[in-house]
DNA sequence: TTTACTGTACCGTCTGGACGGTTTACATTC
DNA sequence: GAATGTAAACCGTCCAGACGGTACAGTAAA
């Protein structure tokens, strides 16, 4: 009975998050969440009283991560454009699953998962500019993150972006 | 009974992938891809015995289509930097939505359809490696042409963001 | 006659959700 | 400190509707 760090809530918010990212949303059932967690369904059903609330509980959790994360950016030893740039590569983290999550339901035209995709952008710009103070760049690198991130997600892992990125942005001066 | 220059069989498909894109791929069921279509769902099945044709056929007309895009990109007159970057953003085409509805198939863990857009990605980087001579600057391109595609299909549209991109590819000497 | 459908009636499975228990931890009362 | 109460944290089962798919009878044009 030990050994079992996370509470039963977050672990479903976990089992949720895993099967989007890994299955898609099709996938992503009630009763495949409460599977994955190893909780019935009607101990999922207790803690979330629909897939709805499911959704703003995964939300909630993601704005969290979220300011933490912006925090981390803003004060990054190598600078924010540098953990901007490694960050936008899955590394695997928690954050990052429930980022690439928020995307899927994002697709299914639900506007709470745009708004709080949007958020986080808007935060990370204003860190960005706030660094360069030249909008075009900010929003060139910003538009190099999302492509990173969308590689990622989309399973086209080119190994050296990474480098060739960092390349190009140390002739612009900006790393 | 005039009026209808498109086949039932690719308004079948343009059915599907408008369903993919504007709702995700748990709101494209057949019955919802035959009303759209304004087909029975009898009608339907004549031309796709199953889902898995739907999608097969999906991805086949989207290579066709990809291929000639290629072709389009290589002889573009303001060259293929500024063609790759200005048809990344969603311009509404066939092909926009091609590419957008394939990309929700491959979320699904659909392997046909994540080859099917590796392909293509492979086939817009030779132009724009053959044409740049620069594999930093062709990958990072890329990747900036990704963000903008990611960007639009996540509803997450900045406005001037190509203009911004030109600003500093001019300056890298790159358009 | 073949091709290209429409329309209806099904079937088995999956899905979101409702509901009625059960166990455990802890506080309250006598 | 034993008896009682109560709320949290579940489990297991059931259900109506949606889903992918089948089957088939009929129609209308080429």
């Amino acid at each position: 009975m030990a050994a079992q760090e996370r509470n039963t809530r977050d672990r479903l918010l976990d089992a949720f998050e895993k099967l989007l990212v890994t299955a898609g949303s099709r996938a992503a059932t009630l009763d495949a969440v409460a599977a994955e967690a190893q909780v019935s369904k009607g101990g999922l059903l207790y803690h979330f009283h629909s897939k709805d609330q499911l959704v703003d509980g995964m939300l909630t959790r993601l704005r969290e991560q979220g300011r933490a994360d912006v925090e981390k950016m803003r004060t990054a030893k190598k600078g924010p454009v540098d953990f901007y740039l490694t960050t936008s590569i899955n590394t695997g983290s928690d954050f990052d699953r429930a980022l690439i999550a928020a995307g899927r339901i994002a697709q299914e035209n639900d506007s709470r998962a745009s708004d709080a995709l949007g958020d986080l952008r808007e935060w990370w710009f204003a860190v960005l500019l706030d660094h360069l103070q030249d909008e075009s760049l900010a929003r060139t690198i910003q538009l190099i993150g999302d492509g990173l991130y969308f590689d990622d997600t989309t399973g086209l892992n080119e190994k050296n972006a990474l480098k060739h990125v960092r390349d190009v942005l140390t002739r612009l001066g900006a790393l």
